[in-house]
RNA sequence: GGGUAGGUGCCCGAGUGGCUAAAGGGGGCAGACUGUAAAUCUGUUAGCUUACGCUUACGAUGGUUCGAAUCCAUCUCUACCCA
């Protein structure tokens, strides 16, 4: 089964004895990843208000994600090439995730123009028209350098007619040959295909089993979490899941919630990453092992605790809520610093605690204990 | 002492006869955020009531008018200018 990929080993160390969790290593160019793993996002070339050496010491963190589509923008990928790649650029000598520009299809709804050759955009900065293509993007990609590329993918969103996710999801799939074929630099960077079909399972299965012929070093699942009630979530993630390959890497695209992540895990993805807890740290919000915590909120004028006392991070080491309270009431940028320092640690800190429940075959437990403290009903 | 401009809800501020419980900011109180068009966005912010609604409200008092934050008179306070 080993394909002529170099870029990307995947590593099965062990599996849970009654969910479909296991525990395994990514080994990368850049330097070996756990998993299941959390990976922050930095869409234009920095996790937003955090240092690499902050992510790497105070949230410990092997990967991250970059962005195809804002980087191709701002500053341009050529300038990106002529620093000496993406990792020289920003300083992060870890691993690197780049997001093929296939969810800005998604999100910049009436800028943008699909059609089998590729995707027509306007800049959402200064209106101004471009194309990427999958060939584009692929382009894009190698000149980054990132560790794992993205296909070129069309995100559909939710709710959608059948007829539609259909045949997106076969642009798609379409897209994602061309996008293998384009891709040269297998030995140092990975290229992963992206499972569409929405919320549709048969859609689901077949986009699955085309991509699985074109042979990508890994796969993942888009698409989700684009809405949708958690339901439907749960029941795409479970059936999904377990159609990709057992031997390759599974990647949950844009999942960040504590309770997603888990059941991410238990259905046997081995990656997540997510905007969330850096964004919702700057607009005042932590995740914490008690629930969500407002940082906004009058209540913790006068408290001088920490934020959550289960956590080991910089943040709560150092800091009251009262005076991250007066952070966020005073606009104050350290605030959204040490919740963005706080959430990604907390979340990244979570799959290693679950990674450490695989290992000990008990992973239900750690499930159902953490969601009585998180305050789940589930 | 004289003159001028003003006093609007927690604050600033619009409003010059009915559509005004009163625009818009700010502040306060809450909510949302899931491959980042987000340090953003949404709701709410006189009192009573579940609600219909009722009661008090635009410096004070009195008046004109079917009807006044808006017009008139007096008083009062503030700012600036002149003595």
């Amino acid at each position: 089964m080993e394909n002529k990929d170099k870029a990307l080993k995947f590593e099965i160390l062990k599996k849970d004895s009654k969910t479909g969790a296991r525990l395994g290593i990514l080994h990368l160019p850049h330097g070996d990843v756990e998993t299941p793993v959390f990976m922050p996002v930095g869409t234009q070339a920095t996790v937003k208000s955090m240092t690499p050496e902050e992510l790497k010491d105070n949230v410990k963190s092997h990967i991250i994600l970059s962005n195809t589509y804002h980087l191709y923008l701002r500053p341009g990928h050529e300038l990106i090439k002529e620093a000496g790649g993406l990792h020289k650029f920003m300083n992060w000598d870890r691993n690197i995730l780049t997001d093929s520009g296939g969810f800005q299809v998604f999100s910049l709804g009436d800028l943008r123009k699909i059609t089998e050759e590729g995707v027509e955009f306007r800049s959402h900065i200064d209106g101004s028209k471009h194309f990427i293509s999958p060939e584009k993007s692929m382009e894009i990609q190698n000149a980054l350098g990132s560790d794992i590329m993205m296909c070129f993918d069309e995100c559909a969103p939710y709710p959608s007619k059948y007829e539609y996710v259909e045949k997106s999801m076969q642009m798609t799939t379409r897209w994602a040959a061309r996008c293998k074929k384009y891709h040269k630099n297998t030995n140092n960077q990975a290229l992963f295909g992206i499972v569409q079909g929405g919320f549709y399972k048969d859609l689901r299965k077949k986009s699955a089993e085309d991509l699985i012929k074109l042979d990508f070093p890994g796969y993942a699942i888009g698409g989700i979490s684009v809405g949708e009630p958690k339901e439907e979530f749960l029941e795409i993630l479970k059936y999904t899941a377990p159609l990709l390959p057992e031997k390759k890497p599974r990647y949950l695209m844009g999942v960040g919630t504590p309770d997603y992540l888990i059941e991410a895990a238990i259905a046997g993805v081995d990656m997540c990453d997510c905007v969330l807890p850096t964004r919702m740290a700057r607009n005042g919000s932590a995740m914490t092992h008690y629930g969500k915590v407002n940082l906004f909120n009058a209540c913790h004028i006068h408290d001088f605790t920490t934020l959550d006392k289960d956590c080991d991070c910089y943040t709560c080491k150092n800091y009251t809520k009262a005076y991250i309270h007066h952070l966020f009431k005073t606009n104050e940028i350290l605030g959204a610093r040490l919740l963005s320092t706080h959430n990604l640690r907390f979340l990244v800190k979570l799959m290693e605690d679950l990674r450490q429940a695989i290992k000990d075959d008990r992973v239900l437990e750690f499930r159902e204990e953490f969601y009585k403290k998180y305050g789940y009903t589930k």
